[in-house]
DNA sequence: GTCTATACTTCGATAGAC
DNA sequence: GTCTATCGAAGTATAGAC
């Protein structure tokens, strides 16, 4: 029984995603998030200590869905480069449905992690554990090239987070008509980043190699 | 006459750099900007009339200066594929020797800009409109695939911002024993780079198209 | 669990002498 | 151009009543 109704502690996680994406840790104002909860600041100490406290809990928890999403595919069936396909579209949609995720990452990796324990690290350090695993065991295979995990977790997701955090940005620029970036959506870029990482991982091909 | 002796700007230039790479423009401090310039907290604003304006003078140079060497690229000779290995390999030196852009990089565009006033922001914007313009040129004489130039800027240069920037936090994660991330050198994952965006950019070889 | 009031601290910025 | 001293605004956090 004592159906805890724990609404104002994921109202406040949601509030403080939106407040920690859009100005960062140290940007962040505990008054603005407790207002954009509805609830009083002192709930917010209440339930989360801190507002550091608040931050890891909310990090912890958004590192765990998205790789708990990334395991699923590397255990699932498919081969090797339809899981590869599959890890860019779900970060992609991961992302779609938590649209602060983004900019949080890209700060985060600027920060170097500092505001983060131990077992928050832990869970980040889950989503490149797991897509290295994929790409290793596809290397492993013959299926791709030989090459570092990490480097292709990187060349493949870096961009898609890029791409999504930079939405803003881009519609700033554009308004000085210096460069155009709003040519396509966000789809049309997923699948530009699966096309350039399926070619990147294949084997073979040496055509396309050092032209100078 | 009258050697301007402009030490103190650059000097805190300098520290600005690596104060707001760390902390991000809401976590830089004035005053610790001022004692690692080793100039009074007053001189700086005497200088730059406050931190805002520090900051936008210091994102304005560097972009300037960045631009600067890929305009060189783009108006130099060589293959439209040798350019754009150029333009990685430039930027992964520009950024080697300026350890302080690819964290301001990430920060800059989770924030969407909102510090930068309309000649810093149209600095930015000649970045992605260089690399553009490269790009496009390789398209329309039929020397890479068809496909929007900003898709190409994105995918070639986030994985090295990101990698570049992430120094400090894959140094973290490595510690918890998770995931080795310390498997492989910058430059080489700079030649992975080069290698997986000569892929990409490459026509034909249909052949790795979906498999699914 | 919830709210008001407030203690305590830090920070950006400036005044004003030299 | 340079420095000391300081103001005033914000910000995190908590005490204590209900």
């Amino acid at each position: 029984m004592a159906r805890p109704a724990r609404v104002s502690p994921d109202r406040i996680l949601a509030a403080a995603a939106l407040e920690f994406a859009e100005r960062g840790f140290a940007g962040a104002r505990v008054d603005r998030i407790a207002r954009r909860a509805h609830v009083n600041k002192a709930m917010l100490y209440y339930h989360f200590k801190s507002k550091n406290g608040l931050y890891r809990t909310l990090l912890r928890r958004m590192f765990t869905l998205a790789a708990a999403r990334l395991r699923a595919i590397a255990d699932g069936a498919g081969s090797h480069a339809e899981k590869v396909d599959r890890v860019i579209a779900s970060m992609a949609a991961f992302m779609d449905e938590h649209a602060f995720f983004p900019a949080i990452m890209l700060r985060e990796v600027a920060e170097g992690g500092v505001h983060l324990d131990r077992e928050t690290l832990t869970a980040l350090a889950a989503l490149p554990a797991v897509v290295g695993a994929i790409v290793h065991r596809g290397v492993k295979a013959r299926a791709f090239r030989a090459m570092p995990p990490m480097f292709a977790y990187f060349s493949m997701l870096a961009p898609v987070i890029f791409f999504l955090a930079g939405t803003r940005i881009r519609k700033e620029i554009s308004h000085l008509h210096v460069v155009d970036m709003r040519e396509s959506s966000a789809d049309d870029f997923i699948r530009h980043m699966q096309h350039a990482t399926r070619r990147a991982l294949a084997r073979g091909s040496a055509r396309h190699a050092r032209t100078s």
